[in-house]
DNA sequence: ATATAGATTTAGACTAACCTAAAAAATAAT
DNA sequence: ATTATTTTTTAGGTTAGTCTAAATCTATAT
């Protein structure tokens, strides 16, 4: 049986590994705000129980056992998002904090109900995919804003979860997901990209722009 | 701030001092099941940062700043209980163990929406008074079924949630909050009460009928 | 090739929980 | 009143998690 702060470490490695191969001590410690050698202690530990392929110098990689725990947890964080917000009204920059301490008290049976009461649900309220009951996770790859060229047109499917006040600010101005937008122009100086969405004309930073991912439509 | 361990030891002081006005190191030691060296530590523990006041060799008693804490964990801890019956199906036997977990990762804001979801609910699925916001606890006092006379009538309006067995079974054979039921008999050499409900006749032992209260009716 | 910077690990300490076994105090029984 | 029993406390240990400071290893740059 894992303890919460086990939990949090595996999930966090998890997500490191997704862009980086391998997950090393130091990054590790700096995502969960730890000191190195108390990263260091819990791999030494993770890598005991057997959740992570601990290379010495060169950092961890989750086994099976690992990757099982980091999908159920991330399954369960995203579950009880969308659940903040479907059945509580809750909107998308005030979940993360709550979700990120229910995901760890939830039974398979709470886990399944909530599932079920949502009928069934494949994304978050980001965008981002639930994994299944059992550990599959399918990945959309989408279009960075940045990257999509002056004219085209396309619909908000994903949202980079990472900070509260883009999320609000991006609810503020009226952008969410399903919004569809047309990118009237890009500026190339600073990189800023004015879309079109909701008959408004509104400009974004390419800091902002590069949260939010596009799925392409003709039109 | 409160570990969740310490919280259990709050929640479970309050309980054994409403009927006996101090809680002993032992009878804390033997609700939590843990040694009574642990809940000696504790007690220490919960003294020093002023949630009980110690006193050696006698037990302790919750401060007035130990009370509030006792009273918004059972709020939420009730209040999460009728939010799995209402918004997720449980049945009321099924939920005492999720709540025991759900209640210490509950933040105001999380408290607040499920009591507005729920439309400020007074009790629980088992008829418990659930504490205001404020830390009030307004209990009615009910009539056992056991000192309930023969002919009388009754509706159930609080059942022990101490065993899901108890719970299970009343469930199985049709006795739940709010059941209007008539003593029809009473069996003086075993203490078994025959009651009729639901155009049934049902017998109880004195152990079932213990964990059943009752608000009389004239009918 | 060696010095230096950067990352990683070890050493040693702390706290909150828990435990067992022994000691001390309070209560009950003869 | 003295013994026996029960309850409470202390003493000493364990584990999971945290820390700082020092040591060690790796890689880069001159």
């Amino acid at each position: 049986m894992e303890t919460i702060t086990a939990e949090d470490y595996i999930k966090r490695i998890y997500s490191i590994e997704r862009h980086s191969n391998f997950a090393s001590t130091s990054s590790i410690a700096k995502a969960l705000e730890v000191s190195d050698a108390s990263a260091n202690d819990m791999m030494k530990r993770l890598s005991e129980q057997g959740y992570v392929k601990y290379i010495p110098r060169k950092g961890v990689q989750l086994t099976k056992k690992g990757k099982i725990i980091a999908l159920k947890i991330v399954r369960r964080h995203r579950l009880w998002e969308m659940f903040l917000v479907k059945f509580l009204g809750y909107s998308w920059d005030e979940i993360h904090n709550e979700a990120e301490r229910l995901e760890h008290v939830t039974s398979e049976s709470l886990e399944a109900r909530i599932d079920k009461a949502l009928n069934f649900p494949t994304v978050d309220p980001h965008g981002d995919p639930i994994p299944t009951a059992n550990g599959e996770l399918i990945e959309t790859e989408y279009q960075l804003l940045n990257d999509c060229e002056k004219g085209s047109a396309g619909i908000i499917s994903r949202v980079s979860d990472k900070s509260p006040e883009v999320l609000q600010y991006l609810k503020n101005i009226g952008l969410g997901l399903q919004t569809k937008l047309k990118i009237v122009d890009k500026i190339s100086f600073d990189g800023s990209i004015i879309v079109k969405a909701n008959k408004q004309i509104i400009p974004l930073s390419p800091k902002l722009a590069q949260c939010i991912f596009i799925q392409p439509v003709t039109a």
